[in-house]
DNA sequence: AGTGTAGTTTATAATGGTTCTAAATAAGTG
DNA sequence: CACTTATTTAGAACCATTATAAACTACACT
């Protein structure tokens, strides 16, 4: 998908700088993770100019928000993102702190057996943590 | 276990602020989920005395890091801890904001079958998100 | 018991990721 | 181009957490 289609079902212009990011975001082989802190610098590096924090950060809530990115339940001080927006688990590197994918396949069938009155389940997301 | 156990293992001196908190933590029928700050408001409702925030992370820091007590990993500005130590994962109410454990007989078996180089599994986590 | 030492508590300050603000700028529309 | 509305931005505010350092306490040893 184009960037500016997921810009604008995002509900978002798009304008230079939110182009710039969905370039470091979206125009790789690979997915990855990262922080809203990582993300600022990666633009720097790559485009040589930088985007204020707060557009950077209204950027990737939107993102979020409308499902072009996945906000990672782990605890750190910093919040981390995925730009893998397919159902996976992770591995956590405690040491070097480094968020791994696990591909769905990689990880057996979860079977959750209690039920909540009224509730139904959103996600299931598995974090295993390595250690040396 | 004795309060004053589990505080001397983890080396820390059975002071009248930390028998207080182990009160509160431990004292009870059930396991439950908190943070700091509704511990130290539970300590205050309880007791009827103030215990500084500074001693209530470190000593929460302290059991934490003996085994003790548990953090959960998840997407909040407050950090959540457990009573519960025992391998156990969690529903998480989006709406209400609210964990709830899902006892291991719950849970189907989880098999990861990718591993990494050098590294071991420490533990295996899955949360549940609820919504309406 | 009294003393000395190392551990502890506490109020308060510092830190740092995130969110808010409001003024300057840019996009879209006719 | 003129106008309206959205966006960007630097900086301030927010707030959970961590650090500080002075007053206080546990406890081992006389
Ligand atoms: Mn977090
Ligand atoms: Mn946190
Ligand atoms: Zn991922
Ligand atoms: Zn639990």
């Amino acid at each position: 998908m184009k960037y500016i289609d997921k810009l604008r079902i995002s509900g978002l212009r798009p304008t230079k700088q939110r182009i710039q990011i969905c370039e470091v975001l979206f125009n790789t082989e690979k997915t990855f993770h990262f922080t809203i802190n990582e993300l600022e610098q990666k633009i720097r590096n790559k485009k040589g100019n930088k985007i204020s924090l707060a557009t950077v950060y209204n950027t990737v809530h939107a993102f979020e928000k409308n499902g072009y990115l996945k906000r990672i339940p782990l605890n750190s001080n910093q919040t981390y993102f995925d730009t893998n927006v397919t159902n996976h688990h992770h591995f956590y590197d405690l040491k070097e702190e480094k968020l791994i994918d696990l591909e769905n396949s990689d990880v057996g069938p979860i079977s959750i057996k209690r039920k909540i009155n009224g509730k139904k389940i959103k996600s299931v997301e598995v974090l295993v943590k390595l250690e040396d």
